[in-house]
DNA sequence: CCTGTTCTTTGTTTCAAATCAAAAAATGTG
DNA sequence: CACATTTTTTGATTTGAAACAAAGAACAGG
């Protein structure tokens, strides 16, 4: 993946078919009126760039997304990270503020923004969504601003976990044996970097240092098995 | 300002005056209904603990607040800095997620959460609010994971240049001689620290090597007159 | 106006993470 | 499956900001 300061360019029109009924992941206010479209991107595409003007939101259905900016020299910041159930593309503005990148193939709902203003099912569950966006943005300020690399990739790790880091966590995934979780993390090193605030070289010996402490087994590059979740959890800087 | 990580106890309660009519200080839609109580507090004073029952947000009428979370071990970082316009004590939960605390002498505008949900034109006020605050949060996400300590006091003073850093600037100020600018910080050096993900010596540093540069000038320990513009904004790492 | 307290600045030292460099794994492709 | 490419890991070194320390300014209150 090369780093281009790109901008410009728009949604990779892919195959709008018109899909059966709304998914049932959706934990709020059950069915919202499958009008709409989907839309379909495979890992890496992105959906739309900072500076495209926006007409549309978009709920995402499945796979993970990220949100991120780029300063003029070309450093990264990715701002958010989005899971089923999650929706982006709002603005106070007509254009975006963030790029939107697909992290694995990601299956999209599609509104438009007029469809929003008219269904007040809708509205809310966008309300929702944007309160708790601000909420996990306040966590993670406070990741960003005062904890050390260990105490973010611990941070990190726990928030893929099920029930433990807040609603935003990876999938399904096996809640069997207590203590014993395995986690996908669908993001290279260089994203979590990104994401974390650090040099990709760091978050590598971060993850080596877990290793070694058998606190966490790297079973792929993607998918790391926790072997103690409360000792990560003891990391974190919030226990 | 000793850093208690004290939690819980609430709202000190003021003089809940009925005041005359809504400011226009409202770029949004004229009169809002000034049905609600005002609230006013003195600097430092706390409106709000996280964890706090959450029953009622606020406007900002007049003067300057802060949110901030704190780490147990004492670390604080402030996620948000809200002036005249801005909103805050929405949440997901029926808890606050972050202390609101007033920076200055701060008069608040008081809404009953219910109040909210009935009032479309209130509603669309706090949307558009909410937007703003996500919007300015993931900027403020890269100055925490991306920018250097030079870069991120650049991008505070900018801020606080009215038409330069966004809404969010220090009341009316002077715009008269271009490239001449005064700004009040509003905070201590300790708070602009914890704003920025620094220490209150490194904040210290980078103002003192502005003014060798001969950038700024400290007119007061709470005030800073801008001698340019342009170089000021050379250096927060957008440009 | 003096006096204690708090806040800010400046100097010195330390350290965690960045940078630079290169080997080792993993992944993809003809 | 061998080869080229990308990604990750590990090592050595540098560096920017933190931590520690102390002097200097600003401020509050009697």
């Amino acid at each position: 993946m090369e780093r281009v300061i790109a901008s410009g360019s728009c949604v990779a029109d892919g195959a709008a078919s018109l899909t059966e009924l709304d998914n049932e992941m959706h934990r709020e206010s059950g069915s919202k009126s499958s009008s709409g479209r989907k839309h379909r991107l495979s890992a890496h595409e992105v959906l739309f760039y900072e500076g495209d003007r926006a007409d549309r939101i978009y709920e995402v259905l499945d796979g993970v997304m990220m949100l991120y900016k780029l300063l003029p020299d070309g450093r990264r910041q990715v701002v958010y990270v989005l899971r089923a159930g999650d929706m982006l593309g709002f603005t106070n503005h007509d254009t975006f503020d963030c790029t939107a990148e697909a992290l694995t193939a990601v299956e999209l709902q599609v509104y438009e923004t007029r469809e929003v203003a008219t269904s007040p099912l809708l509205q809310h569950y966008v309300n929702r969504c944007l309160l708790s966006q601000m909420e996990h943005l306040h966590e993670h300020t406070v990741l960003l601003g005062r904890k050390s690399a260990m105490e973010r990739v611990a941070t990190f790790l726990m928030s893929l976990v099920p029930d433990r880091g807040g609603a935003n966590c990876a999938g399904p995934a096996n809640r069997d044996a207590p203590d014993m979780r395995s986690v996908v993390l669908s993001m290279t090193r260089q994203e979590i970097a990104d994401y974390l605030g650090l040099t990709i070289e760091t978050v590598s010996r971060v993850i080596s240092q877990l290793k070694r402490k058998g606190l966490i087994k790297v079973e792929k590059q993607d998918s790391i098995h926790i072997q103690n979740v409360c000792g990560i959890c003891q990391l974190t800087g919030m226990h």
